[in-house]
DNA sequence: TTTATTGGTTTCATTTTGAAACCATGTTTG
DNA sequence: CAAACATGGTTTCAAAATGAAACCAATAAA
């Protein structure tokens, strides 16, 4: 009867949504991505239950997507901070980012933009794209057992 | 004391979430996507409970990410069939199913792949880019308020 | 006409969540 | 140095979500 698991999920989605699939993980990832590091910064800016923040940073350094470092400031502390896995997940964030945009704000609904730091632009549209270019939509994919 | 929803953020990621993030909807999305469309073959598909599944459907009808229709088939049945913006997921889903295969399929791990139905070949990674087509890192980004 | 299937809802036990209190360090201030 | 405060949690407990199974009404098949 427990919450059921997808760590062994033949799905690579579902593996996914095994490890950060739950309701604050993303938002964890994403504000850590965005340069929060420490616990209670966490928490106060997500406005979440400290145990429950304890327990998702506890499964996301056992998933490999943070780690738990001392202190950069020199102070006897520990900061979380994203590992090469974490930070890969960027494009999921962005990926939900325009969706959310696109489809949960009304038009001049104010809301802060990511931008490109270098030139201050906002950022390209995500897109499923075939290996030669070609921008595919749903029904343009199929499922292959691979050789 | 209710599971705090994000339906009212300011971050679009929230908002996102609020719609999505739980354990089954994007599964859910992910195989209506993929043609499923009867409320029991869902059921079967996922293994979850019948009473969960309803209230998903029930959610994601109500979000505008599915539609209730009579079924094609001339049965009185119904089907759920993904709306447009439903079909907008598709990015999110394959850039989860790409980070999900990088990270949590060993090598030589058996999988489903999902190929340009077109050419049967892979599809290109899902990567965040500049306006101008640059690559993007977490890093070389930056929130501001728009004008 | 009986039987089976489909698409749910209801019920109830188990888990998870969230708020608040608590606590052990570590850090700052007087 | 001592007292006060901040930090990063853990514990406790009530409310809410989840999951398994039983139930049920409407179809569809035999």
């Amino acid at each position: 009867m427990k919450r059921t698991s997808f760590e062994g999920a033949d799905c690579p989605v579902a593996r996914s949504l095994d490890s950060i699939g739950d309701w604050w993980s993303l938002l964890i990832v994403r504000d850590v991505l965005a340069g929060k590091r420490r616990f209670g910064e966490l928490q106060k800016g997500l406005g979440m239950a400290r145990n429950i923040l304890a327990a998702r940073l506890r499964k996301l350094v056992e998933r490999g997507i943070l780690e738990q470092v001392p202190a950069s400031d020199g102070s006897a502390f520990s900061e979380y901070v994203p590992t090469e896995r974490g930070r890969k997940l960027f494009p999921v964030l962005v990926a939900l980012r325009q969706w959310g945009l696109d489809h949960y704000f009304r038009r001049g609904e104010p809301y802060r933009e990511l931008v490109d730091r270098k030139k201050g632009k906002p950022l390209a549209r995500i897109e499923v794209r075939a290996a030669d270019g070609r921008a595919l939509q749903p029904e343009d994919t199929v499922f292959v057992t691979p050789a």
